[in-house]
DNA sequence: CCTGATTAAATCGTACACGATCAAATCGCA
DNA sequence: TGCGATTTGATCGTGTACGATTTAATCAGG
């Protein structure tokens, strides 16, 4: 039971918001000159993988509600970087796409990626290792 | 260099991005009853270890700009949690300091972190040390 | 003592993030 | 077949985050 009053720099959980945050600066420096915002980066990530998933499916695999997706959604179709259109099948589901604008960043994320990694200051097994960890701890509190 | 294309659930980023948005998640269905959010609970964790810092000083800590500690502070000050006042040596800056309703948060505090600690599901010896490791990557990320 | 540089907070605009709720489409079962 | 329950996105309000800028106070060199 319980691990009794630590400091701030001593818990957990600061440790994930601090590193977070400091992890989405690195990134935003790199993404501002390609016009994105981290999770708009995060949601292409995802539609590089597999074009044309609905919005439930983003939802699902960035572990957000719609009511955060769909307006991320929305202005990523402002800069021309998806399209939404809903299933035929199904009336209630929205597929979003990507445009050639937003299909064409992708050929910028390798070189990001690169960066981040050398930022990171680690080897890559450890670096591998450590998400595993925190990945596992992410999956036991969203178990809660 | 660089780890050259992962898919979005293998990325160190994601798992930061996704594993903090757990842990606010269980600390925000625990600190509702005491209608706090999350980064003020944080504020107010810092105050406990040492009250009366400036709002400098508690940016630091929290490694916030004064544009996002500012109106945080307001908030808490509104729900009459903290008391902001300038610095008479130092007109520039301002003190934050608890008021009685404030402090008196901090005994709800411990079951709070006991129920994290059970949530996180894994030793104490190991929370420490992915603790320890995710602290290393922030820091040497806020080096770059 | 004065003035330009620096520092500390605050302000403004934009973009997440989420609880609560809603509207529409689909499903399921009597 | 018909109608209540469920599912899917969207909407609304509040609260972070942060880049860019602003204001006021202090500092430092002449």
């Amino acid at each position: 039971m319980g691990q009794p009053d630590l400091k701030l720099p001593d818990m957990i959980c600061f440790a994930l918001y601090s590193a977070n945050h400091a992890m989405q600066r690195v990134y935003q420096s790199l993404l501002a000159r390609l016009g994105l915002t981290y999770p708009q980066f995060l949601v292409l990530m995802q539609l590089w993988t597999e074009d044309g998933q609905t919005v439930g499916e983003l939802g699902r695999a960035l572990q957000l509600e719609s009511n955060t997706v769909t307006p991320l959604l929305k202005r990523m179709e402002g800069l021309g970087l998806v399209n939404r259109a809903r299933v035929a099948k199904d009336e209630r589901q929205v597929r979003v796409a990507l445009t050639d604008k937003g299909r064409g960043l992708q050929a910028e994320s390798d070189a990001i990626a690169g960066c981040i990694f050398d930022a990171c200051g680690m080897a890559a097994d450890e670096l591998l290792a450590l998400r595993d960890q925190i990945t596992g701890l992410r999956d036991r509190l969203r178990a809660v």
